[in-house]
DNA sequence: TCAATCATTTGTCCTAGACAATGTATGGGT
DNA sequence: ACCCATACATTGTCTAGGACAAATGATTGA
């Protein structure tokens, strides 16, 4: 093995940072294009190598266009412009009663694992769980969204946050699993979304709510949903989708589905992805906030005259 | 919603065959040019539409290349050849004194969530952890990768399958959660291996040899892999490498790791991945087997002068 | 104030050529 | 018979700039 394997890479691939930032290699190449930005290198074989500091600055502005700004605008700014808009919260969110974040923050910032288990299960059990998964758990992803595009947190940071709240949702949904309700939705994600977070909290609120789910796990493509909605007798299908999928192909894939799926299944869809889809798709249910899939759980139930149990 | 649902799809844009077969958009054009596979017609705008049809002869081809296929030979076939090749069994492996693994699969195939669940949980409980995850599910996992690739069991029964199994293990590990032990060894996987499975079963085997382990989740960069490794003071990092990770790239990621991590921090790695791997790779420790994991764990404690308690 | 129209922004698709990385076959030396 | 190096074939990904439609913002009129 040769010793001088030197590690620190000049930049990243054209390919690496479609992964890491979620943006498409058409979409770099055009952004640079049009508003010369990125400024990527370029190796001998004259293939762009983008600066690891430009990758950072690529997710700062993805996450400033997940926030409602427009990329002709961020990327005309410089650094100074960025992070003064980067830093200016939209606002405290704090409903009254919500818990004092900043000290869960504080948890996830010193990665003191036991301490973050111990009190995201005590929350949990004290608020009850459609109130920890509202007040408590979506604020919490949300802040460290942003504190891990501000880069006050690793993905180190962020993972370990992902996995303790996986544990404790999987540790409560296996001492609920049903064996019955209604209706009976399919939960899963398209190909290429692979965050299973929003499923496990969707699955919490609708055990609660007396609904038989069928947890499928992320990214299945849209023939096998179909297939295993009717062999599951699926009275719905809902799909989750994070701010990383890109609106277009979310709303895309939806109407492929819808196309497919039987009419007498309701398709629903929730998550932070559909936050940015405003053109409602025919029959199909978009539920950008939580409250919302309650209303749809209701609107089902009268029109399918089952009341909850 | 009208029941005359009209299934004029006259076909699927680029985006949507890129999301359901996995074949990126480049490839599907350049396999267009090339050798006049696919051949999509074209809306009014000038842009490919792939009938249904060719895209499931495209998820065939996808299946056949994971079995060793290439692409140049595949794409020249035509559809009786393609079918005939599809179902040539590589060999039924019978390894004697296992447990009835043609049960199982009938359980899988039959998609009957309930009984395939009891069952699991019963044989973890009747053959210990250890047993279970050598000789049940390791060889399911791979009867099922193996009847899916032969069409014989769509994504969804896997998926179902997975999270079935991936439910056992949580509730297994939730229950155990150790606040010690040594050595205390960080699980995670490199970017592009998504795959968690592995992960839970080696967590589960090094959790009853009273290892304290710290689950990182998939997708990790590696200089994140070295802050965790650091601030969790472990003793060694685990990684884990399904077999459709490219053993180059597997091979070079872990170089790339040893090079950062300090000398003291072992680095093991696991998985039907690393089967794949000839060379040693210095510094670091390649399991291929199960049994790998127990002689290198012994190894450990008897260089670092702890016994298990 | 609201709705309709026009203008701009923005992401995705197009073509066709090039090349590196990988896999396969061939040759020569132990 | 085995192994290694070299030559050849295959295959995925990158490049360039042009084009266009869907989404968004601005302007006008009722």
């Amino acid at each position: 093995m040769s010793s001088e394997t030197v590690f620190p890479v000049r930049g990243l691939p054209i390919a690496s940072v479609e992964r890491e930032t979620g943006l498409s290699k058409d979409t770099l190449r055009v952004w640079e294009r049009r508003y010369g930005f990125p400024t990527p290198e370029r190796d001998a074989n004259g293939e762009r190598l983008y600066a690891p500091a430009q990758v950072q600055r690529l997710l700062q502005i993805k996450r400033l266009m997940d926030r409602g700004h427009r990329p002709g605008k961020l990327l005309a700014l410089d650094d100074a412009a960025l992070q003064a808009l980067d830093e200016s919260r939209p606002e405290a969110s704090g409903r009254p009663g919500a818990p004092p974040l900043d000290t869960w923050m504080q948890l996830v910032r010193t990665h003191d694992s036991d301490a973050l288990q111990r009190a995201l299960y005590r929350e949990m059990v004290k608020r009850g769980l459609a109130g920890f998964v509202q007040d408590t758990v979506a604020p919490l992803i949300a802040r460290v969204g942003e504190a891990w595009s501000r880069n006050e947190l690793g993905i180190f940071e962020e993972h370990l946050f992902s996995q303790h709240l996986e544990k404790v949702f999987r540790t409560v949904l296996a001492n609920l699993s049903p064996q019955q309700g209604s209706p009976r939705v399919l939960l899963t994600t398209l190909s290429g979304e692979e965050h299973t977070m929003g499923l496990l909290m969707v699955e919490a609120l609708l055990v609660v709510e007396d609904v038989y789910p069928v947890l499928l796990g992320p990214q299945t493509p849209i023939d096998e949903i179909v297939r295993a909605a009717q062999l599951k007798q699926a009275d719905a299908v809902c799909l989750s989708f994070s701010s990383a999928y890109s609106p277009a192909l979310a709303a895309q894939g939806m109407r492929d589905l819808r196309q497919m799926l039987p009419a007498g299944i309701a398709l629903w869809a929730g998550g932070y992805g559909v936050k940015a889809i405003r053109k409602p798709i025919d029959g199909v249910c978009l539920l950008p906030e939580f409250q919302d899939l309650y209303d749809c759980l209701a609107r089902w139930r009268s029109e399918h005259g089952r009341q909850p149990a």
